[in-house]
DNA sequence: GTCTATAGCATGATAGAC
DNA sequence: GTCTATCATGCTATAGAC
């Protein structure tokens, strides 16, 4: 049997991930640990401190490992940039590879860490964003020099929204009917869907789209005059 | 002064894009809105038929105007494909165009809109979702028919990739810097942005990426023997 | 029909015994 | 380190005033 703390992070993983994080009480959570309810208080100090360490404990390990893959992909480049599809794969494989380590349970994880993504307001994002410091960072380094015909802050956008695909996946590829029907080979056809479409859309030029003539156009279309 | 449900669905919107919905108490929200406390059970039955209800007052114009625009570009097309920037231009420019209209209320129903999208677990989620059910089905469409060279499958996971950008934009954008800075300016740069991402993204070739390639380069420069 | 006051039950947090 | 008891607060429901 394994001890109080990790049976209440274990707990608190399958319950945040199944029913929400708003939806679950420390009741479901120690009543499924079976331990007693103060002992979140007392190991974590309350809810938001089990919920940080939940990510936390698996967020670690999968985000050293991008910088790892980060540093050897830029060592084999030497003085280049780091291809664009490297670059990807150096974000997403370490997900993934935990997604095929973990089986069930590291698709719970992901689907929690896609919805603290997305709540800004939430108490603990703070301790969440910094777990991606570094990685932001390094990322971004590497993506700017790959593409120097862009400014920095397209750079950023583009970033984010491959980030945003990658999040969006994980949270509801088992909805989506794309993650879960055959996993493992579907899960191959998805991430290297994931890089096909960031690649591509990174490498967009960024003159390609004329706002004012998809305005003019719609303008045209419905009739109105000027 | 509005009668005592619009005053409800003002206050909740505020309430529930500033800190978060689970934050929220209803007491919160019956408090700025100088209403009673059981108002909100009358007038929507509960917390959660208030948060349906606040969505659902803008979600509904604005995915209107997204049919209707893809209407008057498939009218326009004839038998032809409709072109890639204006399917995209059709689901964005709807939601920057409120933003634009309501200006701080605007941006901060979006950032529910990308809370309740994370969430698929959440009470709400399925009343949600029947918003779009039309619209997935009418986009997919469009889509599958201007990139034949993709099966059904691609063209879904292509379509989710833009549609987390957007989410993921609304949600991050005032944070990232994107968005806030010269609120007009910066938005249309960001409009613009997004189309010239998603355009290269669904065009992308769909053998671009050899992932056994990557893997194979991983492990060469981790000095792994085989 | 519309709104108010209030009661019932569940939750997160904490104090203090062991 | 663990457990019991308890508190303040939140959501829901309902009885009844207007």
């Amino acid at each position: 049997m394994s001890d109080t703390k990790t049976r209440l992070l274990d707990a608190a993983e399958a319950l945040f991930a199944d029913h929400g994080i708003a939806a679950t009480s420390l009741r479901d959570i120690t009543t499924q640990a079976e331990a007693n309810l103060a002992a979140v208080n007392y190991h974590f100090g309350g809810k938001d401190g089990l919920l940080t360490a939940v990510f936390g404990r698996r967020l670690r390990p999968v985000n050293q490992e991008r910088l790892e893959l980060l540093d050897a992909f830029e060592s084999a480049a030497g003085v280049s940039p780091v291809p664009l599809d490297q670059i990807l794969y150096a974000n997403l494989a370490p997900p993934f590879r935990m997604l095929d380590a973990s089986g069930e349970s590291g698709q719970r994880f992901m689907r929690i860490v896609a919805r603290i993504n997305a709540d800004p307001a939430s108490s603990i994002h703070q301790a969440f964003l910094r777990h991606f410091d570094e990685i932001r960072v390094r990322f971004l380094e590497a993506l700017a020099k790959a593409l120097p015909e862009l400014d920095a802050d397209e750079v950023e956008r583009r970033f984010h929204y491959s980030l945003a695909a990658m999040f969006h996946t994980f949270c509801w590829g088992p909805q989506i009917a794309c993650l879960c029907a055959q996993p493992h080979d579907h899960r191959e056809r998805v991430f290297t869907s994931l890089i096909e479409y960031g690649v591509a859309g990174l490498r967009a030029p960024s003159d390609g789209v004329d706002l004012d003539e998809l305005r003019g156009l719609e303008r045209a279309i419905k009739g109105v005059p000027a």
